[in-house]
DNA sequence: AGTGTAAATTTTTTT
DNA sequence: AATTTACACT
């Protein structure tokens, strides 16, 4: 059999790391190296090589899309259907088809479902209020951080040691403890959950786990450096028996320390698996030498590194355009009227991705983009089956799946109003809690038992006749019926329209957008029941964003979701300190580290073309700041970087006029040389930023924000600053 | 119980 | 700035 083309077009580490045959390869691939073709010819290789059957092979991802990706190559390089015998995913995804198929020996009901962080927030909410516990002094999300931290790390409530009564711990799992119970008691998980109890399952049933040893022959990793604790000792229970596992990953590129991964799994895999074959792929295939040269020399500056330099045949290209604009709008400008160029040289709108750290700068891009006429798509962000109107719509959906669900109790009882009000539920909660039972359990057992007076009780009655009509209606119609019905029923779809402005009816349209989805719904195992199937997908898909796919349009995300993908032109923008690095991270130097891993995988995502630029001064929620350039961007070599700051003879903007500074202080201040925003040194405090001006002449004193110091208000004449 | 308005709180990244 | 929460009013 001729296989050469499985081999023909990849470079001497490339063919090495798809032939190998030891039982752990581990492949070091840097950015733009070709690293999904490996994978993907790695198991075409297995396959029509060394024959194992596609039955026998898992392959891991952690997002849909590189799933989606992978499967798509495989099919067209092997010329056939992968269909489901191989096992390609996420690891939550992985872990989520393990739990259904053995639900009774992981502990869980056939019909669990998902708690998505959203809702794992709301839930613990209400433990807060609950526990009354003080939602100043413990927020919320504090212990959502707390819980999700530790089951990342594989702990439960009961491993935890609280050192003898440290109130923050016994607080912490006092709450911990009470969700856990909430969670079984409902037969809910929330995303860690799913790896854990996966990992538990295996480690407890091994008659289980010897099954799936016997299965699977081989398992590739993706992106093995933002692999958490968990997810490492899923894999190394699979892999005990001595299975062969390929795993290929990156350390410049791990993005996802705070979500528990952990970079050390890479150094860990070859201490674990004896006879580890290493390969390093270092040559780029993406972008000019300029741009490689700028990734090298900014991740230099990281000290714990595996090591590994970039490099290509092709040429130097253009420089890296820097542009320094005066404020986030003038930074807008800059790059729609650069998109706007790049497309009249012919770039398609699709080969130009901005990048930025923050969901919240999209707003003003956006803004700008369509005062332009140039079409976006956002990826990430809010996402579809994040919204409010679709939550609700599949909370009725889900209640008719699974009665107990509280959290989807909770949020539609009374969405759109029907009678139930705030004491009538805070009944149900406390009848719910001293019986041990759900939401729902109370509500029968209270109308039962005429606990409520009658207008509560007729308005309970009705939400529960509501729900067993839907569960009544739906049965046996097709799915984007039973989403009709529901929304219609249930008033929702009403209750939106009447909202007046432009809100309401978005929310219409996405009601109907839920209904098509719901159409055109393919369910990925025929045995499962298609609405179950539809609010899985719901939970674990990011719900490939909706709309105008096939129009060509610039492509806005995230830098930590523009991993995985290149573009021939790449906008970053706000490379600004206290933004990129964001000033959450700026004090660990570990997180800062992170920080610019972030940076080294925004700038290898450009193909030809990079442009940075950053505003001098920014508004971000409602506050007006200062910042000076990336220190990101100081680190990128000087003969690199072309420096273009085209509006530069334009006045500045409006900052000295919101700040009450008046024109004669303004010239006055000038001609000291200070304006707002200025960098300026001080002999005692350090460095800092102007933020405000007032007084003339000997009286003039300005308000300076020391890096190290604070802000402090000093006068002019003695301050003796210098300008930097 | 429902509705509207004022006050308070929150702003990193995501499966 | 925008969203959530608290509170007063109908």
């Amino acid at each position: 059999m001729d296989v050469s083309y499985i081999l023909d077009e990849l470079n001497d580490a490339q063919r090495d790391a798809v032939t190998a045959d030891s039982p752990g390869t581990l492949v070091l691939a840097g950015a733009g190296s070709g690293k999904t073709r490996v994978l993907v010819h790695r198991i075409a290789w297995k396959i029509k090589v060394e024959g194992l059957s596609t039955h026998s092979i898992m392959a891991v991802t952690f997002t849909n899309k590189a799933a989606k990706e992978m499967r798509g190559r495989i099919e067209s390089l092997l010329g056939s259907s992968l269909n489901h015998g191989m096992w390609v995913g996420t690891f939550h995804g992985l872990a989520h088809r393990l739990l259904k198929a053995h639900a009774q020996e992981a502990g869980l009901p056939n019909n669990f479902q998902i708690l998505d962080s959203d809702d794992q927030l709301r839930q613990l909410k209400r433990i807060h209020r609950e526990l009354a516990l003080d939602d100043s002094r413990w927020p919320p999300r504090q212990s959502q951080y707390f819980i999700n931290g530790h089951k990342d790390e594989g702990r439960r409530a009961a491993h935890i040691d609280d050192f003898g009564g440290d109130l923050y711990l016994t607080t912490m799992l006092k709450v911990y403890r009470r969700y856990e119970e909430i969670c079984r008691q409902q037969g809910v998980i929330d995303f860690a959950e799913l790896l854990l109890r996966a990992l538990e399952l295996w480690r407890d049933n091994p008659a289980i786990l010897d099954h799936y040893q016997q299965r699977f022959k081989h398992v590739l990793v993706d992106e093995f450096q933002d692999t958490n604790a968990v997810q490492y000792a899923w894999l190394r229970l699979l892999a005990s028996k001595g299975m062969a596992m390929t795993a290929v990953g990156d350390d410049d590129q791990s993005i996802y320390g705070w979500r528990g991964a952990r970079i050390e799994n890479i150094q860990q895999f070859s201490k674990d698996i004896e006879n580890t074959h290493v390969v390093r792929l270092e040559q780029n295939y993406r972008s000019t030498a300029t741009i490689l040269k700028a990734a090298n020399a900014l991740i230099a500056n990281n000290s714990q590194r595996l090591g590994k330099e970039l490099w290509t045949e092709d040429g130097d290209g253009d420089k890296i355009s820097l542009f320094a604009a005066f404020n986030e709008q003038d930074e807008a400008r800059f790059l729609t009227d650069r998109i706007a160029e790049l497309v009249r040289d012919d770039y398609r709108r699709s080969d130009i991705g901005v990048l930025y750290r923050s969901n919240a700068q999209s707003r003003i891009l956006e803004e700008y983009l369509i005062r332009a006429g140039l079409p976006y798509r956002i990826y990430g962000g809010q996402r579809f089956y994040d919204r409010l109107e679709i939550k609700n719509a599949l909370a009725y959906m889900r209640i008719v799946e699974l009665r107990d669900d509280d959290t989807a109790i909770e949020r539609v009882i009374n969405t759109p109003t029907r009678g139930i009000g705030t004491r009538t539920v805070e009944i149900l909660r406390e009848y719910a809690r001293e019986h041990q039972t759900s939401l729902w359990r109370a509500a029968l057992a209270i109308i039962e038992n005429g606990l409520l007076p009658a207008r509560a009780g007729n308005a309970l009655r009705g939400f529960l006749a509501l729900v067993e009509d839907l569960a009544e209606q739906c049965r046996d119609k097709p799915l984007d019926e039973q989403i009709n019905i529901a929304i219609d029923r249930s008033g929702l779809l009403a209750f939106h329209e009447k909202e007046k402005g432009e809100k309401g009816q978005a929310r219409v349209e996405n009601l109907h957008e839920l209904i098509t989805a719901a159409a055109a719904f393919e369910p990925e195992d025929e045995d499962i029941e298609p609405l179950r199937a539809f609010l899985d997908r719901a939970a674990l898909d990011a719900g490939d964003q909706q709309a105008d796919e096939h129009e060509d349009s610039v492509q806005l995300m995230t830098l930590h979701s523009a991993k995985g993908l290149e573009f021939p032109a790449v906008f970053i923008v706000g490379v600004e300190e206290n933004l990129f690095p964001h000033k959450m991270s700026m004090e660990d130097p570990e997180r800062l580290e992170e920080e610019r891993r972030l940076a080294y995988v925004g700038i290898t995502r450009a193909e030809q073309k990079l442009f940075l630029s950053y505003a001098e001064s920014r508004r971000l929620h409602g506050q007006e700041s200062f910042n000076s350039l990336s220190r990101f961007v100081r680190e990128i070599p000087n003969e690199l970087i072309d420096e273009v700051r085209i509006n530069n003879t334009v006045s500045r903007p409006s900052s000295y006029a919101q700040s009450g500074v008046t024109t004669s202080q303004q010239a006055s201040a000038a001609a000291m040389g200070i304006a707002l925003g200025q960098r300026v040194l001080h002999s005692i405090f350090g460095a800092g930023v102007v933020l405000s001006f007032e007084g003339q002449g000997a009286s003039a004193r300005v308000q300076v924000n020391f890096e190290d110091e604070g802000s402090k208000w000093l006068v002019l004449q003695y301050a003796n600053l210098q300008l930097l």
